[in-house]
DNA sequence: AAGCTCTAAATGATAAAGTCACAGAACTAA
DNA sequence: TTAGTTCTGTGACTTTATCATTTAGAGCTT
């Protein structure tokens, strides 16, 4: 998929004819590399954002370092947290990083008002990403609460897998996560590996016991 | 206050005419007991609440019967899960609970929508509305993973007490707010009371020296 | 007032998770 | 190759969470 216009957004796709006029007028390409800080704490918002491919992360490092993944922006979603700036007028209270390289579409301050304004599907788009955040944010308390970290743990792994098993993250990328410490992170790899689930490099897992793994979230959960 | 009309919220008051116009022509005002529980996991939303006063818990029960708080809303706020509901239309993920006796006015569905598509400036309370409790969100996932227990008790103490410095409320109930189990909540309380912070008994709690259980959040956040 | 019932609170024993300090291993770039 | 950086491993210890029971308080009944 190459993502030359903002119809190839798939959510964007469904709208109306008018509101896609509207967006394509509007909205202004961008790439941005792996990596790169879109916001910090503090910024003030002045664009909305639109992913056509690829991941934002969005965190909170804590006054001791400790860096907490709140969630991530990924294809067709917008940002929460952007919008939410954009429209009370307040700062950032977390950061976003680029984790993959993003093609995306921004809309302005003003044209993101006007959109709004005109266009009921596309507040709709807005509002339905808005609900999606909080859930997920509200299972994330849950999770943290109730679930034992080697579920989670698993749950990550398998959700992180590619075809093959492999996992390409470091355990202190997983430990934020997670919202816990690399070394218990490190401590209950090292136990998965010990059971034969998974093999262990510098920054790489590959999960070799696929089976075994599923059953330990469904049995914990 | 007695609330006798929609004005009376002053998160509605501030609005325009036109919209309060609207806004009173179609929100009906209902008076709801302390203790009822509004909605449950899995209903369907059809309401847009604005509460008036009074003060709604909205928490998730887990499988194992432990409760989590996520948050509450009060005077001059719209839930925010409702409207996520009303506009995804999803079904509900927490449930609902009046913790006072309540004053609030609904909207239906359809009126909701109209509201929304007419007034800018409605939708932008309704936005920042959203806003705010997705920062909250993002607050109770940091503090539950970042600050001790009995500094996030000693903050909620200090939220709750009255002017005399009573806390009416039992342990398990601070237990649920904080996210944690009854009897962490029961031995913090324990040491607390030690130290001469607090005294203890059944339903309450008694601030005794509320300098020190400020000093201790000060200086352990 | 004594007995009963319900819920709240206390507590001891363990297990799980988080913190701190430091050491070694694996990559990276000069 | 070497120096610097990042990632990982681990022991010792503290804090939280869980489980099983017990104790205490408050309201009701007779």
């Amino acid at each position: 998929m190459l993502f030359r216009c903002i119809d190839d957004i798939s959510a964007v796709n469904v709208l109306s004819e008018a509101t896609k006029l509207d967006l394509r007028k509007e909205a202004k390409r961008v790439e941005i590399p792996s990596g790169t800080i879109i916001f910090r704490p503090g910024d003030k918002s002045s664009q909305f954002p639109l992913v056509a491919c690829g991941s934002i992360r969005v965190q909170r490092v804590t006054e001791n370092g400790r860096e907490i993944v709140l969630y991530r922006v990924s294809a067709n979603e917008s940002c929460i947290l952007t919008t939410a700036s954009l429209i009370a007028e307040e700062a950032y209270s977390a950061e976003a990083i680029a984790e993959t390289d993003i093609v995306a579409y921004l809309l302005s301050d003003r044209a993101f008002r006007v959109l709004l304004d005109r266009h009921a599907d596309f507040r709709q788009l807005v509002f339905k990403s808005y609900g999606h955040r909080i859930s997920e944010l509200m299972s994330k308390v849950e999770e943290i609460v109730c679930l034992s970290i080697d579920v989670r743990l698993a749950q990550r792994l398998l959700e992180l897998a590619d075809e093959k098993g492999l996992v390409q993250s470091t355990q202190s990328a997983l430990a934020a996560d997670l919202a816990t410490a690399r070394e218990v992170i490190g401590r209950s790899l090292k136990t998965f590996s010990q059971w034969e689930w998974v093999s262990l490099s510098r920054g790489k897992i590959v999960i070799i016991n696929k089976l075994e793994l599923q059953k330990h979230v469904r049995e914990n959960r």
